[in-house]
DNA sequence: CGAAAGCGTAGGATCGATCTAAATACCAAG
DNA sequence: CTTGGTATTTAGATCGATCCTACGCTTTCG
């Protein structure tokens, strides 16, 4: 017995079996149509038989379309951002494209190492969320002319961009809490070196001063944007004389361990004291009392970017684009307000 | 002014620049050692210059390894796998294999075409949470011998396996119960179509059995795996006639909706009721009172599985491997046993 | 009846790297 | 000034598909 070193089916043993050549085998692989029925079943059968795998990394050399996409995201671990990816996924898929995943971690240096590989593989675009850093120039930025580069949910330097309008949602959020009397509103779980956070409290404060209230950079707590971060920072707030009566949070996440927090310490959310939280995540639903929030809709934000980024591909050298998502207040319990 | 159509520069290129062939600078790029220190200077020169961009889908293609890998996951979103997936990511990674993202929602259909357009990619193995279903004989193990492939968290007939103990996670987790006092033990939130579930289920028989309890049909309540699920089985639980007083559920998120659900039924969880998740998800330490649980280690378990697939690339024909993960309970507040 | 047109197919070059085997360079010893 | 051996370098084939051009055959028509 000789061992069969288990060589790979290619188009050449279709040809060769069927009895005709590479060029048409090919033809029938693409469905093309110029070929005739019978030579079109036999080529099938033969596919068939020698149980043919379709090699695209070879096509995709000569045609010069990896058909690869790379989706590199801060920490998919957050639910805000896995959503998205979801959605990316999809939408990169119905147009024939492979995603290629990378998690930073939030670290720089591997962001960069992420950004080197996928451009080598070659990836015929890519979208990024960037990790946290003080510049927005970094590595991303530098490849802005090379590749298709999308950046989402973070803005990046010379890339296009699909974000939500937070400035916007914060100030949705402290309306909704002025008409419903609030008056000492605090700023829960910021951080000062995300773009993302400045625009919230951006629109935390532009708010209130058009609410003719005053803005108090005492009121602002900073926290990790986590659940603990929140539950953390209500022992600060607790602290603060005269004491706020609701609070903006950065996130859902936060928003949660804020209310739990106010709980344990006998205060009652949704009757005396009004949270209300950001990104609309499925748990804010099921929390007690509901979460009111600002809907951020990670699904369509992740289409958004998707969709930037195809045509970014089919127009290299377009101008640079934004789409800006606008957010929407959604009304549960933990402001008082039931709808 | 003629535009220049952008060739992409190749190492052609590099050695004509250099003066060397094609080959030599083949071997600067991959850092061989037989070069002399001139050339290699001189080439890597050149490359800088030329603004050279290496090309693994060319190479791959030569080398026949694609340095992919498929991750296959059928619920992103879930933090659990979340968790896994990064620590995947990261393995892999570390040996130099780019991931390829498919998220199947669950969705046996999906679940074919992501299979499909992976192996032409051709990967050079696949990662899999099968979707769920009734028959574990679909799809991905149908490609058993074809490509190395890895199930996980979830088992798909004649492939390699890494998972959790998920039946002696339940047995411990019953016995930290019955220690407690608590007689009548519910399981909340299995679902008969998971092999997980099925196994958590049985663990729970067998420990109820062990304890000299009686294991009861009408004390398994089925739901989503979601807070929502764990929320609305209380009112299922309550309607029992001679109430649990303890509750195991599926898992933490289920677990999660089950305290908020029985809180707000005036029900104290840690002190008259007590209640145990799985998998210790980050928010279970946040919650009140902490959730008792059981870790299953999603970072473990990524890493175990990546570990698996990697040594099977190297040896395509070695027997099936299984790792089996133990569990261990992390003790809260939610069962009244504050450690 | 021969040229033009159309359809289906084939052959060879090509994408950008790597591998193999062999050629060339270099240097010291005989 | 060979010879032998080691150190470097190279031409050409190759991976598996697609593109381009051309060619054979049949059909159409002046």
């Amino acid at each position: 017995m000789d061992e069969a070193p288990k060589r790979r089916v290619t188009l050449v043993d279709i040809a060769a079996d069927a009895g005709v050549s590479r060029a048409t085998a090919s033809l029938v692989i693409r469905n093309v149509s110029s070929v005739a029925e019978g030579t079109r079943k036999r080529v099938l059968k033969s596919i068939k038989r020698l149980g043919y795998v379709y090699h695209s990394g070879a096509a995709n050399l000569r045609t010069q379309r990896s058909n690869a996409v790379g989706l590199i995201v801060s920490d998919i671990t957050n639910p805000f951002f896995a959503e998205a990816s979801v959605a990316i996924e999809e939408r990169l898929a119905a147009s024939n494209y492979v995603t290629l995943l990378g998690n930073t971690s939030e670290d720089r240096a591997k962001e960069d190492r992420v950004l080197k590989t996928m451009r080598e593989f070659p990836a015929q675009g890519i979208l990024i969320c960037p990790a946290l850093e003080r510049d927005t120039s970094g590595g991303a930025s530098a490849l802005a002319g090379q590749l298709p580069m999308v950046a989402f949910a973070r803005r990046a330097r010379g890339l296009d961009y699909a974000g939500v309008d937070d400035a916007q949602g914060a100030q949705l959020a402290v309306e909704h809490l002025y008409k419903l009397g609030y008056r000492r509103i605090a700023f829960i779980g910021g951080s000062s070196n995300s773009s993302v956070s400045q625009e919230r409290v951006d629109g935390y404060r532009k708010a209130l001063t058009r609410s003719g209230l005053k803005f108090d950079p005492l009121l602002v707590i900073p926290s990790t944007p986590t659940r603990r971060g929140g539950y953390d920072s209500v022992r600060k707030l607790l602290q603060i004389e005269n004491r706020p009566t609701a609070a903006l949070c950065f996130n859902d996440v936060v928003a949660l361990g804020v209310i739990e927090a106010l709980q344990l310490s006998g205060i009652r959310v949704g009757s005396g004291f009004g949270v209300i939280g950001f990104n609309n995540i499925p748990d804010a639903a099921y929390s007690l009392p509901g979460l009111t929030t600002v809907d951020t809709s990670p699904r369509q934000l992740g289409e958004a970017a998707a969709e930037l980024l195809l045509k970014r591909i089919e127009q290299p050298d377009s101008p640079t684009r934004t789409v800006i998502l606008q957010p929407r207040l959604i009304v549960r319990e933990s402001c008082g307000a039931s709808t």
